[in-house]
DNA sequence: ACGCCGATTCTC
DNA sequence: AGAATCGGCGTC
């Protein structure tokens, strides 16, 4: 049933970082909105190792912005970045680690025609729930849902779904970072039309 | 108070 | 390669 909770499913949020962030691969994520329901199933996702990871937003401390990831695992996070998008993360870990795994792509299960009348009549199907923003564009969340519980009766619902193959799970450098850029914390699904092309920070330092 | 730059995306 | 566009955070 969506809305319900699942136990186990929070015990293996509660993880560290990079193996909470494989198993929400495969896992579905609901909103329920006014407008219609529309579902996704993750194909694509960031670790962030809280306090302890120079790339997480958690690193100087807790602020205000980044206040929900110093709570409990199995909420969600969004926060709003180049003052135009949007993006959501799963907080994971023990409580007070500031943990937390960036939602990057999923494939649209329900509600397609609804995500495509928020992301555009041109997008092409694959499209519609790729790259963390566009994500939370389909899903239609933004900043008034930080802090949402995704495990509990609220609008939004994480669920697992069949467990992906272990040998379909692909690991890589983290997308769009500067800082500690070489940590293979992306994690995707091989041959998943929905995962987007891996793109370096232009800002990561090269060697 | 000021300025820089970002866990992005789309277009040129 | 660059623009759009806002707020967080470091610095003066």
């Amino acid at each position: 049933m969506p809305g319900s909770a699942d136990p186990a499913l929070l015990d293996l949020l509660a993880a560290p970082a990079e193996a909470a962030a494989v198993t929400l691969l495969g896992c579905s994520l609901t909103h329920r909105a006014d407008d219609g329901v529309v579902t996704v199933r993750l194909t694509e996702v960031e670790a962030y190792a809280g306090e302890a990871d120079p790339a997480s937003h958690a690193w100087r401390g807790q602020t205000s912005r980044n206040a929900v990831m110093f709570g409990p695992a199995g909420f969600l996070y969004v926060y709003f970045s180049y003052g135009l998008h949007f993006c959501g993360n799963v907080v994971v870990g023990p409580p007070d680690e500031a943990s937390a795994v960036l939602l990057r792509a999923g494939e649209v299960v329900d509600g397609e025609d609804l995500a495509r009348r928020r992301r555009g009549p041109a997008v092409k199907n694959a499209a519609l729930a790729r790259g963390p923003a566009n994500l939370m564009q389909a899903l239609g969340v933004d900043g008034r849902h930080n802090g949402e519980h995704l495990l509990g009766a609220g609008t939004l619902a994480l669920a697992r779904g069949t467990p992906a193959p272990p040998d379909r799970v692909r690991q890589g450098p983290r997308v769009g970072v500067s800082r500690a850029a070489d940590v293979p914390w992306r994690f995707w699904l091989s041959d998943e039309p929905s995962v987007s092309a891996y793109r370096r920070s232009p800002r990561a330092e090269v060697r």
